[in-house]
DNA sequence: AATGTCTGCCC
DNA sequence: ATTCTGC
DNA sequence: GCAGAATGGGCAGACATT
């Protein structure tokens, strides 16, 4: 029998009202059981909040703006019942159940609702993102209106959550492959096996169901099919991540660039972004070195493409951006910003998976096969003040920081261990004043919890902002500031409120881009509060023209973009 | 044709 | 990306 | 220790609007 959206909607508000694990996993196993076959990647799909699994090229182009505008129309609520009630749950999901169940009457509901299936509403998702063109903005709102019309309140608020890609019910991927081991019985480690391998747990489990634990077992990589990225942890300095890793690591030059992944069969070539998204048309300089130089017939490799000035000298992060995604003028775009590759893994060769094998072994694998592309910068050391020296190094070439990779560990796709270490320097702290706030989503939806931060003009006096935050403080200090913004408030508008100038805290930032957006040309990049100086008044902040200076000096190490 | 808005995705 | 929080 | 929540700057692309 075709499951009901129903039964999933239910599953996920009983998994919501629990923080039990194993509670959960035992819940969504029961439900796995009764999936039919080609339900079960979808129905997983969903429970993870997303419409289709994590490797699918599909997207939706549907966001809050778009679902908001639709609940609003559909409701024939208006804009403040909505924004209340989204202002009470901190969630759009759960702002829709509310407006869902108060304007039932109005919307005759009960006429019009009738069993959604998992099937229907995959089918659904599938039409929604692929509609495109002109006109498609309107044909894809009509969908989802019809969609939604025919939905219960509760159902509406997961097919939401679906669309903002988050169910909120604290169930995760590691949690489904427990459950998807219980259901279909087979060993937890096949699964979690499988599941690095294929990137997905949904379709895993649809394998487990089928052919049980020998079709798990038979699973292997797949050329042009892309693997979870393996992700690192940030560690305070070389001596915390030497430690770490038992004395001895592989240090690596780290670039600020972006992560590929790069897939070959023959002369095929296919790169793909971090998010698993298909780059390959973007760079096709990448393309043709990986053909002329990658040894063998099959291989997935990793590496790093960074923008480059006439002499190889890395420059900053944004000037990648305008190659990365690109599909229009391409070949312009080549010749007036031209990229690098620097490889550092190797995942997969000829038939082989190697992501078991040690770091050092695949490195040399790698080494053997990467013809004349470069591998990023590595030093072995026991040696804290090698280590050391090497850092500076990068810095003063104009990188990022160093990576340090455990000797004997193996690849683990998407996970993010301390098995590799990000070492990132950060520029020296910025003392500035929190000029406007913003009022938060979810949990923070009580507290004013994102910032404005400004850098005085001594020139004219004036308060110019360079960037917002709202990382660093507790829960404890959110409530606190709150309390102290509100005093000083001057204006309020749509959840943002202006105030005096008057609070200075010390923000960390590891750049200072150049800025389209803000009057004074220049914004943070990652700006966190470090601490609140209570002992600083507004006058003694820092100036827009030590902002500057600072900019100016990243040059003396990066390349700077030609027409700039 | 130019400008504005939304979305997704790099970090 | 970074940070804090809850399990 | 792990995963998730909350949210930053800024880029291109795709449409919508003027």
């Amino acid at each position: 029998m075709p499951t009901s959206f129903k039964a999933l909607a239910e599953l996920s508000e009983k998994l919501e009202a629990t923080t039990k694990r194993l509670a959960m996993v035992d819940l969504v196993a029961d439900f796995l059981k009764n999936l039919e076959p080609l339900e079960v990647e979808p129905a997983i799909s969903m429970l993870l909040g997303r419409a289709f699994p994590k490797w699918s090229p599909r997207t939706l182009e549907v966001s809050w703006a778009t679902l908001s505008d639709i609940i609003k129309r559909i409701t024939g609520v208006e804009w403040n019942v909505f924004s209340e009630a989204f202002r009470k749950t901190g969630d759009v999901g759960s702002a829709t159940k509310i407006v869902f169940e108060e304007s039932k009457v109005k919307r005759q509901a009960t006429l019009f609702e009738r069993t959604l299936t998992v099937m229907e509403i995959r089918r659904s998702l599938e039409s929604i993102a692929e509609i495109s063109g002109y006109g498609s903005r309107e044909k894809k709102e009509r969908l989802i209106e019809s969609l939604l019309s025919l939905a219960s309140p509760l159902e509406a608020k997961y097919l939401i959550r679906i669309f903002i890609s988050g169910m909120r019910t604290g169930f995760y991927e590691g949690l489904m492959e427990q459950a998807v081991s219980k259901a279909f019985q087979v060993p937890l480690e096949t699964v979690q096996k499988a599941s690095m391998t294929l990137g997905d747990i949904g379709e895993v489990a649809a394998v487990a169901k089928t052919e049980g634990k020998e079709g798990l077992a038979k699973i292997n990589f797949k050329v042009f099919r892309p693997v979870s990225l393996m992700l690192a942890q940030i560690a305070n300095g070389i001596a915390e991540a030497l430690k770490e890793h038992e004395g001895k690591a592989a240090f690596e030059y780290k670039l600020d660039g972006a992560r590929v992944q790069i897939h070959k069969l023959g002369v095929d070539v296919r790169i793909f972004s971090r998010r698993l998204t298909d780059v390959t048309e973007s760079l096709p300089e990448i393309v043709e070195m990986t053909r002329k130089n990658v040894g063998g017939k099959e291989a997935i490799l990793e590496g790093e493409v960074i923008a480059v000035d006439a002499n190889g000298n890395p420059i900053p992060f944004q000037h990648l951006m305008r190659r990365f995604r690109r599909v229009h003028a391409i070949e312009d775009m080549t010749e007036k910003l031209p990229v690098k590759l620097y490889l550092f893994d190797i995942l997969y060769f000829n038939g082989e998976g190697l992501i078991t094998l040690p770091y050092l072994r695949r490195r040399q694998i790698l080494a053997e096969n990467a013809g004349e592309i470069p591998l990023t910068k590595q030093l072995i050391t026991d040696k804290a003040e090698e280590a050391e020296r090497f850092l500076k190094e990068a810095i003063d070439a104009g990188h990022e920081g160093l990576m340090a990779k455990k000797l004997d560990s193996p690849y683990t796709p998407g996970i993010r261990g301390k098995r590799w270490l990000k070492i990132k320097p950060v520029l020296e702290p910025l003392d500035l004043v929190i000029v406007a706030a913003e009022y938060g989503y979810g949990r923070r939806r009580e507290w004013l919890s994102d910032y404005y931060l400004a850098a005085r003009d001594a020139e004219t006096g004036e308060f110019l902002t360079v960037g917002k935050t709202f990382k660093g403080l507790t829960d404890v200090e959110f409530a606190e500031m709150t309390g102290r913004l509100k005093e000083l408030a001057v204006k309020k508008e749509h959840g943002r409120v202006v105030v005096v100038p008057k609070i200075v805290v010390e923000v960390t930032y590891n750049e200072i881009q150049k800025s389209p957006k803000y009057e004074c040309g220049m914004a943070l990049r990652f700006a966190r509060i470090n601490r609140i100086r209570y002992d600083k008044a507004p006058e003694e902040a820092d100036t827009i023209q030590k902002v500057r200076e600072i900019y100016e000096r990243q040059f003396l190490k990066k390349g700077r973009y030609k027409s700039e």
